[in-house]
RNA sequence: GGGGGAAUUCCCGAGCGGCCAAUGGGGGCAGACUGUAAAUCUGUUGUCUUCGACUUCGGUGGUUCGAAUCCACCUUCCCCCA
């Protein structure tokens, strides 16, 4: 359930109540894909991040180690001991991002593993059971994420097959939901709104599949290489036929500029992978903008990397120590980066929400993509 | 003391008469990364202001139209036999 606490511009303030705890909005979920963050950081330390939300994967999780597994061991929230809110994605992004291994019938997707080679069908009824037994507290409906550009005939008949197959995956729910054996009694499933760049097709899409009355609604199929521009155009194309009283999730998105930029056009959850892999090639994120902390030019800077941030890197080392935990390959960079990114972008929602809060919104610019 | 081998651009190491400023690694420098096939990928790495020019392959001298590549001597290092 939904609370909508305060409106600034179009920007909203609220809270998303689960059975593991609510949800702040709006919020940055944490990517740990195969059920951990990468870069080595724990459970423990997705707490001291201030993560509020943790995002794992349908497809990976599939393949390795196996949704019954898990699920024996008492979902994710116990296999991975994170006690607060989990979301799972559906595997539709991996229709895109693998792209060179799989097959899109009606049916559903068939995927070439990309760990062993053997085929694996993900239908969406198969796509729900897995996220049933992952047990987070919102599944992800089965969708195609498809290529930007691809032609709108295409783009046409791709909306369509994802509007039946999302019928297809609440009647799957609603299946499970009877079966009663759930690791998760209290798992719900959200929608996603495809259409490419196509505003018309965007709208006509979301019109669709808000008629199924889900609990959520994201906008998938964005940051996939178009411009910003388009990206801003296409939200502001589908949020007002978007429920109002139901949280909106700009999935794959973004940089500290487009959350910002997107919570403005009303949208309330997002993820993005680009904290946690930025971090660990050595792209931190800083309230005076980003640095590359492998450039010669930090090699004696004693420093913190961003002395206003109170994470364990910024509170106890200097830039160049971090640098040479770089050069020298070490794992400590990686954790100590992912550590300071992420506790970056979850103190920017908190900014976010208490600009809302005050009214304060449209003074907030992250230089983050500036270069210190 | 006798015999054999080797010296290449920051490092290791190819090259064995022209297509060599010189393969490939490593290291260095820089860039990319947006629901994670990503501790990955890309570019660059003698000097000069570009086409291009110039200086390099232990040293000196030589052979040749032309040498990192062939010859002589020198220097240094390694291996084997005493």
């Amino acid at each position: 359930m939904f609370t909508l606490m305060k409106q600034d511009g179009k920007a909203r303030r609220g809270v998303y109540h689960t059975a593991h705890g609510d949800i702040q909005t709006p919020v940055f979920m944490n990517v740990a894909t195969q059920a951990a963050i990468k870069g080595g950081l724990s459970a423990l330390d997705l707490a001291k991040v201030g993560a509020q939300v943790t995002l794992c994967n349908t497809y990976h999780l599939h393949l390795r180690p196996g949704q019954d597994i898990i699920r024996t061991l008492g979902g994710l929230h116990g296999f991975i001991n994170w006690k607060a809110p989990m979301l799972t994605d559906s595997g539709g992004f991996q229709v895109f991002s693998l792209a060179q291994l799989r097959k899109i019938t009606e049916d559903g997707v068939q995927f070439q593993s990309h760990l062993d080679g053997r085929r694996i069908m993900m239908r969406p009824e198969d796509s729900m059971d897995i996220q049933w037994k992952l047990g987070a507290d919102i599944a992800m409906a089965f969708d195609e994420c498809i290529p930007n550009p691809s032609p709108k005939p295409y783009v046409e008949a791709s909306i369509d097959r994802t509007t039946r197959w999302l019928v297809r995956c609440r009647e799957e729910w609603l299946r499970l939901q009877d079966a009663g054996d759930a690791v998760n009694p209290t798992q719900v499933l959200w929608g996603i709104n495809q259409g490419g760049t196509f505003e018309d097709l965007r709208i006509r899409h979301m019109n669709e599949i808000a008629a199924l009355e889900l609990p959520g609604y994201a906008i998938g199929g964005l940051a996939v290489g178009e411009s910003a521009e388009d990206m801003y155009r296409i939200i502001d194309a589908v949020e007002p036929h978007m429920p109002v009283h139901k949280p909106r999730y700009l999935m794959g998105v973004g940089t500290p500029q487009n959350i910002i930029e997107a919570v403005k056009r009303g949208v309330d959850f997002f993820d993005c992978v680009m904290p946690s892999r930025n971090a660990r090639h050595g792209h931190l994120y800083t309230s005076q903008g980003s640095m590359n902390m492998i450039n010669e030019k930090y090699k004696a800077d004693e420093r913190a990397v961003d002395p206003a941030c109170s994470c364990e890197l910024c509170q106890n080392h200097s830039r160049a120590y971090l640098r040479h935990l770089f050069k020298s390959g070490e794992m400590l960079a990686q954790r100590l980066a992912v550590i300071h990114n992420l506790t970056y972008y979850n103190q920017l929602m908190q900014k976010i929400r208490d600009a809302i809060e005050l009214g304060t919104l449209s003074e907030l610019q992250e230089r983050s993509l500036e270069r210190v």
